[in-house]
RNA sequence: GGCAGGGUAGCUCAGCUGGUUAGAGCACGGCACUCAUAAUGCCGGGGUCGCGGGUUCGAGUCCCGCCCCUGCUACCA
């Protein structure tokens, strides 16, 4: 049994999680509920990033300080986590004391192992008055910012703390190319080697006088830039500094979104370079979820909202949805046809009905027993034990659409053993054994599906596993119970409808 | 501009180091069956494989050029 630690990128306080944010907390409860099933010790954690600027605007905004704002925030998207489903063994706020405890030790060691990759310099930068930040060129046109075209651009100096970066780069790159720090999928692997080839350069660690932070060790007037801050969460989460933080530390696998590779594949592992603590095995990076074909931008965002999504077919639904059509790899577009769509051909017709036949039909020829006995031997069982193996190949590559069609591939497999071995016939005709035969089969099928979808569809798995009388909770099972199901001589019950079809879409 | 990835049936995508009539699922049309949420199974229509050259006995599959899309391009969780 081996630890593993998967971490979720933690999400800004400053406005409602949406299908983005919904499709990385899914895609790792994904992961983490496979890890379980395979046996591993997993320690799941979420959580939410709630210092820096932006987190007091929008909480004056709604007019209340920043503390409430963020607990409030906090409380909104764990909601959201947790009607989706996610079991998550931990949340971190980055307003606890565990993690300013964890942000100042941190530091402390870099200063005290490595004084030189910390050091104070002016860090010189355009300022917009208007968005109160430092610009980048990018963000500039005609000299003035993009958003605020109107107001002058103040030419501004600070002292701030410097993290020496630069001089982390080749080490990096020597993990990253020998595979001791994994970076996932292969384009992105490509950007942050590029990155680190054209040369690194160091980043100002500090902001002066910004009142909602963790304050600079040795140094009151500045607090921790967000950004270096925000990654040491994972950290924290572990109990870093006391003692026995190695049994979770390091993290098999960071999740995130495409948009922050940089910072967990450059600058977080140099932090760690330089504080001497070890890497994380791997960071994978999703792709975004689009909305009708275009980007999701935050004030498109209205376009659709995470309650809509859940309350259109369940939370399974959703889940599925994003897993399967959406993806985990690249950028996948979200509609409400295609959503309905899946939901009707994959869920209610693929796998609700073949539950429902199945159980029906239990029901009406055996009373509900599973017949006992039965060998394991037929052609739908060397489907599932090939089904069981394209699965885990996928899942454990993090192919998680790879993963869906493996489960669905025992579905169709499990419907046509229906059409071809017609059970009706065997009844009429008084081929009480072969009826067992099948019927056994079928459970089985029906077993392992419970199984292997559980990662996907929880509740919906759940329901099942209850169906076919088996006790417990599915997702508590090990691979045994996909690889042998021991559901003979169990009694089933006639089924709900697990994914009913609305009378109209 | 530089770097990277991609453009294959209406939609989402497979097509490893080049090899007979280019595949799957969904959607669409017909047939079969009746255990089932009018579900399932079978058959079928449908593609100049972004465009133009080239290499080769033979190219979505290799080379060159062009067009289009996406991402990264440093302090945007």
């Amino acid at each position: 049994m081996s630890k593993f630690y998967l971490t979720t990128a933690i999400d800004y306080s400053n406005g409602d999680p949406h299908l983005g944010h919904a499709l990385e907390k899914v895609g790792a409860d994904c992961i983490a509920r496979y890890r379980r099933l395979r046996g591993d010790q997993v320690h799941f954690v979420m959580g939410m990033d709630e210092h820096s600027h932006s987190v007091l605007q929008a909480a004056a905004k709604a007019g209340v300080p920043p503390q409430e704002w963020v607990d409030r925030m906090a409380s909104r998207f764990a909601d959201f986590w947790d009607r989706l489903g996610c079991t998550n063994d931990d949340w971190i706020r980055t307003t606890e004391a565990r993690h300013f405890r964890s942000v100042t030790e941190l530091l402390q060691r870099i200063q005290q192992l490595h004084p030189d990759d910390l050091y104070v310099s002016e860090y010189e930068g355009l300022y917009c008055t208007g968005c109160e930040e430092f610009k980048q060129e990018s963000q500039i046109v005609d000299g003035h910012c993009i958003e605020h075209p109107t107001l002058e651009l103040v030419p501004t100096r600070e002292r701030n703390h410097f993290f020496r970066l630069s001089r982390h780069g080749d080490s990096i790159l020597e993990l990253i190319t020998s595979g001791k720090l994994r970076v996932e999928p292969a384009i992105r692997r490509n950007e942050v080697v590029r990155l680190i080839e054209s040369g690194l350069q160091d980043i100002s660690v500090s902001r002066l006088r910004q009142p909602w932070g963790i304050p600079f060790p040795g140094d009151a007037e500045q607090t921790v830039y967000v950004w270096f801050d925000a990654l040491i969460n994972y950290v924290s989460a572990t109990g870093f500094p006391a003692p026995g933080y190695e049994r979770l530390w390091p993290a098999q696998l960071h999740v995130i979104g495409k948009g922050i590779t940089r910072f967990h594949c450059v600058i977080w592992p140099a932090m760690l370079l330089a504080a001497q603590l070890e890497l994380p095995k791997e960071v994978w990076a999703h792709g975004y979820v689009q909305w009708e074909g275009t980007k999701m931008s935050k004030t498109a965002g209205t376009a659709v909202t995470l309650d809509e999504a859940i309350d259109r077919h369940g939370p399974d639904a959703l889940r599925y949805f994003l897993l399967r059509e959406v993806g985990f790899e690249s950028d996948g577009n979200f509609t409400w046809e295609r959503f309905d769509e899946r939901y009707t051909s994959d869920l209610a017709d693929g796998f609700g009905n073949l539950v429902s036949r199945t159980l029906a039909m239990m029901t009406k020829y055996r009373e509900g027993a599973v017949p006992a006995d039965c060998g394991d031997d037929s052609q739908l069982d060397d489907a599932g034990r090939a089904a069981l193996q394209q699965y885990s190949r996928a899942m454990d590559a993090l192919d998680l659409r790879g993963g869906a069609e493996a489960v669905w591939s025992l579905v169709s497999a499990a419907n046509l053993f229906v059409q071809q071995t017609a059970p009706w016939s065997l009844a009429k005709s008084g081929q009480a054994g072969e009826l067992d035969r099948v019927l056994g089969a079928l459970a089985r099928a029906l077993g392992r599906l419970a199984v292997i979808s559980s990662p996907f569809i929880p509740g919906k798995a759940q329901a099942l596993w209850q169906d076919l009388g088996m006790e417990g909770n599915v997702s508590a099972s090990k691979w045994e119970a996909a690889e042998s199901p021991s559901v003979a001589g169990r009694s089933t019950r006639r089924p709900s409808i697990l994914f009913p079809k609305p009378a109209v879409v």
